[in-house]
DNA sequence: TGCAGAAAAGTGCATATGCACTAAAATGCC
DNA sequence: GGCATTTTAGTGCATATGCACTTTTCTGCA
């Protein structure tokens, strides 16, 4: 082996000092659980949460369009998918249009669940924007929607 | 079964339009994947870079100091440098002064690795940067630490 | 000194995550 | 109509993630 390369202590500080992914992933994971913190009398994580709200606000959604809504790989959505029906809150059926294509939808009970979910979603939210400076919330917002979109 | 419990389809779309959890989860999605492709020549996923210069930069930090710089949970960060650890990037040793602690740093094959990554590291965080509007990047910086820190 | 309690790290479990690959269905071009 | 191409979804694999629980070690106080 080599003599230890030459590591700029500068550059290193800069990795840790302007990271954009460290910097979000960090985020992420605290606002998940402070999340996740609300909804486990559920028995629900946040992105369960966002699941099954997006299912219901759309009509008949196909597995590619909440993967991308949630920004995540199709093939995750189709497991996270899986593990809901097992629990009966949401139901899947083919597209009699397209073959290839599952619409899913919520069950009674998924919707039974989501509304009680949302009232500690709401105190959650509030509480979570409360923890941004007012003033920075807007040109966050913006910020996230722009990095999410890159 | 009850009727269809009634869900406000205005909640709903709150959820969609203000929910930050989601925001900030479907942005950190993205941005992860983006530094993945950077770093994938190297078999670095963006956590573990990150990781990498974490160690670098601390001067043998233990376990528990990792996982909370990365914002991750403490169990996480064991496995996670367990992994490593395996590809000898890592080594980690007891603390002469306590012996419940274990301090990790870089092997000089790690310290090679992380050298190599840093240049995709700059790139792909100007590109990253450049996505986001100008105007809105300090108070979306500032409003991610004031989410990480909640 | 000895012991209760705190602190650091690891394990078992269930599920999450994404990539490479596969299977099935639809589309378009000839 | 027939076949190459594209689109949609699922599987195998490895690893990530966090919670509950355990083990080991340290600290402080009687």
């Amino acid at each position: 082996m080599e003599d230890t390369p030459s590591l700029d202590p500068l550059l290193l500080r800069a990795v840790e000092a302007s990271c954009v992914c460290l910097r979000v992933q960090r985020a992420s994971r605290a606002v998940g659980r402070r999340y996740d913190d609300a909804f486990r009398h559920l028995d629900l994580t946040n992105w369960q949460f966002s699941l099954l709200a997006a299912i219901e606000a759309s009509e008949a959604a196909s597995v590619n369009e909440l993967a991308t809504f949630l920004g995540m790989d199709r093939t995750t959505m189709t497991r996270n998918l899986a593990v809901l029906q097992r629990r009966e809150l949401l139901s899947m059926a083919q597209d009699p249009q397209d073959g290839r294509v599952k619409r899913v939808s919520l069950t009674p009970r998924g919707r039974d669940l989501l509304l009680q979910a949302l009232d500690a979603w709401r105190r959650t939210n509030d509480a979570v924007k409360a923890a941004v400076p007012a003033a920075a919330f807007p040109a966050m917002w913006q910020g996230l929607e722009s990095l999410a979109r890159s």
